[in-house]
DNA sequence: GAATAAATATACAGATCGGTCTGTCTTGTC
DNA sequence: GACAAGACAGACCGATCTGTATATTTATTC
């Protein structure tokens, strides 16, 4: 079965928005990119802000599933896969097409909290932060949701200053932070 | 001596900028905003982008200002200092108008990394890197560089989850997690 | 092969975008 | 009072924006 019109249509906005930000992505470079026409879109999506919060659930979806793989394929011990947390970012930061984090990016140019949008990516973040608590609670915290909240604050900063200030090794100054907080978490 | 028209405009892009994101601030609300015509902005101002890094040249004096005296007026002691870091973005993040980050805004949404706005943001982020640098070198830590970097992450960190999640505690997380970063740094 | 559904191309509406241009009016200075 | 500078108002430009309408083509299914 071949992908539908509508899959192709997400899958090309979300590269674009990813690359070049919401606003500055028109509905006709979105279908000029993908082939579809425009009454197509507008019978998939009542409107762009429909379409862009397709692309966040799938963007969602897809990352969260490559960073659990990505996360457990690199250890099997608790411990080590609170810091492989920050080897798997590191491996997102060196990829070509790293341009950030979509719902950062994303808060930032829909920054009322109460726009769907913002909400969306508000979701991601609660829901990425429940699989560090899960990972921090199997390790043995003491203060499971306190660790997670910690290491989340290294692995959103790590993203920014890879981002913003083209911080390469910003993973890896968040990994070795990573270590003392978990070490001081769990003696 | 009336404040020019030329910073007046200044301050209220400022203000949209931050509160509704550049793409969404046209050049008309700008000049609504602040009644002043057209051609007085394309006077002062070659293009719209200019208008925006006068913007962010403005922000990032007065933010580094403002940050400095709120860390220095907090404590004396450079090791408190380090950690009234947090106290200070805690009262940020506190106020009404708290949007998130400006710099971090502006890269999302001109996500080139070599765009003169994306530019000045980067730059933005090195100025305050260096004064955290300045402060856990005084504070005495082995590894300066080590110890600010790790303290930007978890900064940068707070700034994302208390404007994308709505955090508002992420401050005091941060500054949990700074602690022990810094009674590691500094044993 | 006809009927049906979906996707197409194209044109258009109405608004807004950044930016330019032409004037008028105020203000300060000599 | 003459004059120049600077800011004003507002029309205007071409381009682009989201979204709609119409009419044609394609593909499936009976």
């Amino acid at each position: 079965m071949a992908p539908s019109r509508r899959d192709h249509l997400v899958d090309t906005a979300l590269e674009l928005f990813v690359r070049d930000g919401f606003h500055a992505t028109g509905i006709d470079k979105i279908l000029a990119e993908s082939g579809v026409a425009k009454m197509t879109l507008y019978k998939h999506f009542k409107s762009k802000d429909e379409l862009i919060l397709s692309a966040l659930r799938r963007r969602d979806e897809r990352f969260r599933n490559w960073f659990m793989r990505a996360v457990e394929s690199r250890a099997q011990a608790p411990r080590q896969r609170l810091l492989a947390i920050f080897d798997a970012l590191d491996e997102w930061f060196s990829g070509r097409d790293f341009n950030g984090c979509m719902f950062i990016n994303a808060s930032a140019e829909f920054a009322r909290p109460d726009d769907p949008i913002h909400v969306a990516a508000a979701e991601h973040l609660r829901l990425v932060l429940a699989y560090v608590r899960e990972l921090a609670t199997a390790a043995g915290a003491r203060d499971a949701e306190a660790l997670a909240r910690e290491l989340m604050l290294l692995a959103e900063g790590a993203i920014v200053m890879a981002h913003v200030a083209g911080q390469a090794d910003a993973a890896k100054n968040a990994r070795r932070a990573a270590r003392t907080l978990v070490d001081h978490a769990l003696a």
